[in-house]
DNA sequence: GTAGGGTTAG
């Protein structure tokens, strides 16, 4: 039952003007009948009736700061008799949809006489807003079924469920529905459709509806930016920010931030540098989310430096900013500077949240930092809240399990309450293989295979746990199990940009143009660093070859062809950097170290888990990778 | 009268 409160007053108007009226006098006239608008306002009489404009009781909706307010002016709405007026009911619809009261929205929805397009598309609207799925479509059912057809309001609310459920299924369905409808031209319903299809990973598709498009807007340019991001291809993200701009549209904040955040995936330093300079210069002023994103990227693309410039620089930081400052820090192997800026962060008064601690941990992990990371670990709970998940498990499988703590390790796993995932088997298999415990290792791979057999990942591992230790036979079986369940090693790739261009390498590459090049530069640098006392690990080579070839292939990583192209392609002495899609390997790892203290070089490594800064013969990682 | 795109780990 709605309640009158007695002391508030409404704004109530008739012919004299505006005057504000209790509400006990307002709720006494309720049965007065309301005169129409389109009639013009008559004398007042000592008994005439009050004109109340619907305007106002919208107006008063609007200033409604909180769920209550709406109450009651939905109370003052009943109570006036203008639940019959649309504008002002799907207005009132709108603002509980506004404030998350989808409860109420949908109460009062369900009791409406007669409901017109708008109405239904609030109402879809606010059930996708929330999430719920369900509703949602059988509200969208509903409207098919009784009402007039799906508009260019409902669809891409529909598709927008569909996209967070990543249900692709029905967003095909929906997309006939859109054929029908003949929508398909509507630029909120494209826009809807492709990044229904990106992100549900048909990135092709979503792909060929935009180039299908007559006139694409700002946000479908920023959908398939993002799109091609989120699927892995953040080269063509950025190669589309170039054609959308030589298309004469003008990016706003939001299309810089997937623009950011592409960049920040690719690891590209020159073309974070670009995409900085054109935000100064288009005058962008950092928000939280624009600055956020632009720590993120320069920090994956390795520079700390200018990463912590833009931290400092910000205003306003929220518990994200703070967050991927300190990750960053963590996947440098900083793992000091990540845990300095925890109390910082607390004296600023932002509390840390799960992610937060991710990062302290995982920052504890990769620096060695044992004894600090139990001590997050115990308190995360008891002091800030925070209840540990199996991420945290992980983290602290990996930070004991590589300080050499397995036993500890088990013991975690075994009084772990949250259910045990495959980060956090292959966090304890990877252990394994850096303290060569094979019984261990075979436990770990088995409740990882069990979980996802499908990962030709864990296999490799395994295998190379087996060939370390010696154990071949074991070591083929694996092998053989892959075949059997045709699983391929994924394939190792790394890239380097030089004059604004990605160069990419795969082991063994010949493709690329100076291709004579780089082998003859690597055959003379393997020879003079074998001088220096480099000696080429084959344990790193998983190939049923013989040693020779076992050599010859491991000469021609991925790693050392861009390092190589590196050193031809860019001026002595300056730092080169390259990416990996994978774990930098142990020989590689090796090799560059030579590297960066025979040429001088700063080599900046980015590997699918960390940063190695090499430097004269040493690197960041402190061989804790 | 209503509507679409944005930041963190793994």
């Amino acid at each position: 039952m709605l309640k009158l409160k007695k002391t508030q007053t409404f704004l109530i108007t008739n012919h004299e003007g505006f005057r504000l009226l209790p509400l006990s006098q307002l709720a006494a006239i309720a049965d007065t009948p309301l005169k129409s608008q389109t009639h013009a306002p008559k004398p007042l009489e000592s008994h005439s009736p009050l004109l109340i404009d619907p305007k106002y009781f919208v107006s008063a909706l609007l200033n409604c700061k909180n769920v209550f307010q709406i109450k009651q002016v939905h109370a003052q709405i009943v109570a006036n008799g203008l639940l019959s007026n649309l504008f002002v009911s799907n207005k009132l619809l709108f603002l509980y949809v506004q404030h998350k009261a989808i409860g109420e929205a949908r109460a009062f929805f369900g009791g409406m006489r007669e409901r017109d397009p708008v109405s239904w598309s609030v109402m879809v609207g606010g059930f996708a807003k929330a999430g719920d799925f369900d509703n949602c479509f059988t509200t969208f059912r509903e409207l098919t079924r009784c009402s007039a057809q799906p508009d260019n309001y409902t669809l891409p609310f529909v598709l927008r469920v569909c996209r967070d459920r990543m249900d692709l299924l029905m967003g095909s369905l929906v997309h006939c529905v859109v054929l029908k409808s003949g929508l398909c031209l509507d630029q909120f319903v494209c826009a809807a459709l492709v990044d229904m299809y990106a992100r549900c990973r048909v990135i092709d598709d979503a792909r060929k509806l935009f180039d299908d498009m007559p006139k694409k807007d700002l946000v479908t340019w920023t959908v398939m930016i993002d799109g091609y991001a989120e699927c892995g291809n953040a080269k063509e993200s950025l190669v589309l920010f170039d054609r959308m701009r030589d298309d004469g549209l003008v990016p706003d904040k939001i299309t810089m931030v997937t623009v950011v955040n592409a960049c920040a995936k690719l690891g590209a330093m020159q073309k974070a540098r670009l995409i900085h300079d054109y935000i100064c210069t288009m005058k962008f002023s950092l928000n939280v989310i624009l600055g956020t994103a632009m720590i993120d990227m320069y920090a994956k693309c390795g520079s700390l430096d200018l990463a912590r410039e833009i931290f400092d620089g910000m205003r306003e930081k929220n518990v994200i900013t703070w967050s991927v400052m300190i990750a960053a820090y963590g996947y440098h192997g900083q793992g000091k500077k990540a845990l300095d800026l925890f109390p910082m962060m607390s004296s600023c008064g932002i509390m840390p949240n799960g992610i937060t601690f991710v990062s302290l941990l995982y920052a504890c992990s990769h620096a060695g930092l044992v004894d600090e990371g139990l001590e997050l670990f115990n308190i995360m709970w008891d002091k800030y809240g925070v209840r540990p998940d199996v991420k945290h498990c992980t983290c602290m499988v990996d930070l004991l399990g590589r300080a050499g703590r397995l036993d500890e390790a088990l013991k975690l796993i075994e009084n772990m309450t949250v259910e045990k995932d495959e980060g956090l088997w292959s966090a304890l298999l990877a252990a394994c293989r850096i303290h060569k415990n094979v019984e261990l290792a075979e436990w770990a791979a088995k409740s990882l295979l069990e979980i996802q057999p499908q990962n030709p990942g864990h296999y490799v591992l395994l295998s190379n746990i087996y060939a370390s230790a010696g154990r071949w036979e074991d070591m083929a079986k694996i092998r053989n199990l892959m075949t059997k369940r045709n699983l391929k090693k994924i394939p190792g790739w790394t890239w380097i940009e030089v004059d604004n261009k990605i160069h990419q390498f795969s082991v063994g590459d010949k493709s690329h143009p100076l291709s004579k090049e780089i082998h003859g530069l690597l055959k003379s640098l393997i020879e003079k660093l074998e001088l220096a006392g480099y000696v080429p690990d084959t344990n790193f080579v998983l190939h049923d070859v013989d040693e020779e070839v076992k050599v010859g292939m491991l000469y021609t990583h991925s790693e050392k062809l861009a390092i190589t192209f590196g050193l031809i392609a860019t001026p002595e002495g300056t730092p080169i950097r390259i990416t990996k899609n994978l774990r930098v390997c142990g020989d590689c790892h090796t090799f560059i170290k030579f590297v960066s203290a025979i040429t001088k070089r700063m080599i900046i490594v980015r590997d699918a888990n960390r940063f190695h800064h090499f430097n004269e013969g040493t690197c960041s990682c402190g061989d804790y990778w």
